[in-house]
DNA sequence: ATGTTTCCTTAATGGCTCTAAGCAAACTTA
DNA sequence: TAAGTTTGCTTAGAGCCATTAAGGAAACAT
């Protein structure tokens, strides 16, 4: 069925993503052009637009590779816990995140930092894997609250109960907007410290986040009515 | 004293700097070039290398300027209060922070986002305004200890006290480690969530942030001994 | 065996950063 | 005031980039 031509396409490809990544780790983000990819593999420039439409869509498909890879150490972390466990399983998600975010820095900088407007838009790549992320965090919860629900304040600002009546019932998990106003407060509190931490936000304060992270996660936990576990 | 010679170039230095501003907004960060700013104002692109020594030094430079001006908004905000109203004080200078930051989207996101990798060396104009805006809250957290302490954790993570320990001493202020570690804990949250806000990292379920970012008042309030009171 | 598709090439346009060489006006100084 | 220096610009050019266009050769389908 794959015929050897389509093989060899697909080699290709595989082979432009790894090289650009490549070129991302060793000299930084300015130096993943298509030009210098193309250099990279003893091709000529303009041949790596018969594979990508142009800088955007190779800089999108590349991201959505570091999404894809990092949702699966995620996931491989979370498994490694049995299913009714679910403090363990997020946990050790939560530190599967950060372990790859730092020993993956510049790909887990370009996530956010990546120079790129149009490549967010519905349907991409990129946003497609953008949500399969999202939804190890998600879907987790979703199972926590199902067997052992944890406390939600009696009320929500009706801002935030507004808006977050749409994206609840597009998430289409049987979570009421209150307990994802909790889960959303965690993430926010887990992802900017992670965010800030690899943009180099915090340098002048510390060096080594991990005990930071930790006691961030020391916080976050009983809001999910799960006990904290040192590492 | 200032010569017709100086005063003329430090007109043309501050409308290089007004130019990539909006050019920034108007058109992206992308857009922020050598050239653009130079056809912009009727010059030649090489012109401008006698103001700024390459590209790197101009965004230094804009950044710079972004940072003062936050800076002063924030100040101006704080000073709308007497002196003592610490809480008051910090309210609206975090207020005035996020204000800034969403009327000034493009700007504030150059600040973390911007493509510098040299311009953050020690002394470069961007690091030192960098420390002015840390400063309009250290000193009034510094200021607020002296004259109502805030509780404070008995007992800090060693590394985190070691870590620490560096950063308190070259702040110079009178603060203790302890409280040090207390004020970044907020401003890890606060600066976090409007980094998070400016990169578009919540749009999946938030379209209007003004709410959690209250919320997050809210919850910092109490950790400084603060009350918290609506804006 | 023929036609089509696919993959790649080179050429070319126009943008970018930055260096080099040079001209002219403006200041400095004798 | 005249000579010399500094300053502010110019154009030219090298070398990078993205992207389009035109064409050749190999692989595939019929």
């Amino acid at each position: 069925m794959a015929g050897r031509r389509e093989r060899v396409r697909q080699a290709t490809l595989a082979e432009i993503r790894a090289v650009a990544r490549r070129l991302l780790i060793e000299q930084g983000p300015a130096a993943v052009t298509i030009n210098a990819v193309a250099r990279e593999m003893g091709m000529s420039g303009p041949a790596l637009y018969h594979y990508f439409a142009g800088h955007e869509e190779l800089v999108g498909a590349v991201t959505a590779d570091f999404f894809r890879e990092l949702t699966e150490v995620m996931e491989a972390a979370r498994e490694a816990h049995p299913p009714g466990e679910h403090g363990r399983r997020l946990l050790a998600t939560c530190r599967a995140m950060r372990k790859w975010a730092i020993t993956h820095r510049a790909e887990f900088g370009w996530v956010f930092a990546s120079p790129l407007t149009g490549e967010r838009r519905p349907g991409s790549p990129r946003e497609l894997a953008g949500r399969d992320f999202e939804a190890v965090f998600l879907e987790e919860v979703a199972a926590l609250w199902e067997s052992r629900p944890f406390p939600v304040p009696a009320e929500l600002e009706p801002s935030i109960r507004k808006q977050l009546r749409a994206y609840t019932a597009s998430a289409g998990l049987g979570l009421p907007v209150e307990a994802v106003h909790v889960f959303l407060s965690c993430w926010i509190r887990l992802y900017g410290l992670l965010c800030m931490e690899v943009l180099n936000q915090l340098d002048f304060a510390y060096s080594d986040l991990e005990p930071v992270f930790e006691e961030c996660l020391r916080e976050i936990a009983p809001k999910l009515g799960l006990d904290y576990e040192s590492p």
